[in-house]
DNA sequence: ATTTATTCATTAGCACACATATGAATAGAG
DNA sequence: CTCTATTCATATGTGTGCTAATGAATAAAT
């Protein structure tokens, strides 16, 4: 019956990601902005327009989760939101001045963060663990 | 400025955790368990008995998310609380036997959850990622 | 032995994360 | 060209997960 908790992959991925959230909000500074935010406003960057629920995927979140990161972002005028002509039932989202403005200088934290989280594993730790990860997911 | 959020350890620790998680929700069946909850509950197992705050540290949660954890057990039976005469802040926290015989029952699934979960690596890279996953931990 | 610091459990508030349900709008199949 | 199925955004409810604050109790230090 031995079962061992801290063994198990359930838990060390919960470990690991509480420890990445942890320095994810010790170092990201004065931007104020969440994993998740931070996540959006680069894909948004990235794609430059996109609805929301496609936004949503593209960050691997679901519909409910990402109306509520959305709304946040919106609140705080970083993404802007526009009614579509084609499709009713879309509204176009656009990252705004602002939040390109805070994402660009944000971009250097968010390598920093990564370097912190991974430090204690040589380069081809690394290497090997981010393959591993994307290999499960 | 080449930031791919898809290559960031953070988004992929959160997306294994993800699918983890949707596996674990999948696959532990009538128990109707959380994994935070069977977590618990196997660590209260193992010790026997612990205060709140000590099974906390035990599972690494922080004390309010233990809190809502241990409620939602207390008020489904499966775990009881009793005060602590020789330290008034505590109280002492044990397994009920519904709650045991619930645990012993979803042992089995738990071991299927996790070989559902590493099921896309090899031997050798299951034990690999545990490693790596330890080390960042 | 009194002050000070720490620990315990709880609470409030914010931010995910998911299941489920809703109404509106679009797409697909006959 | 209807009827049906799907998709879009939203809403509600539950369960983490964190910070910060609280009052009660214990431990540590002078």
């Amino acid at each position: 019956m031995s079962y061992t908790l801290e063994k198990q992959i359930g838990h060390l991925l919960r470990r690991a990601n509480q420890r990445h959230t942890a320095i994810f909000q010790d170092m990201i500074g004065t931007a104020q902005l969440t994993p998740r935010q931070f996540a959006v406003l680069a894909k948004l960057d990235e794609v430059k327009e996109s609805s929301q629920n496609e936004l949503g995927r593209l960050t691997s979140m679901d519909p409910a989760t990402t109306q509520g990161v959305i709304k946040r972002l919106l609140d705080r005028g970083m993404v802007s939101r526009y009614a579509m002509e084609t499709d009713l039932r879309r509204k176009l989202l656009c990252i705004s001045p602002y939040g390109k403005k805070v994402l660009k200088k944000t971009y250097a934290r968010a390598h920093l963060i990564t370097q912190k989280t991974l430090e204690p594993l040589t380069e081809k730790e690394q290497e090997s663990l981010l393959l591993l990860l994307q290999k499960i997911t």
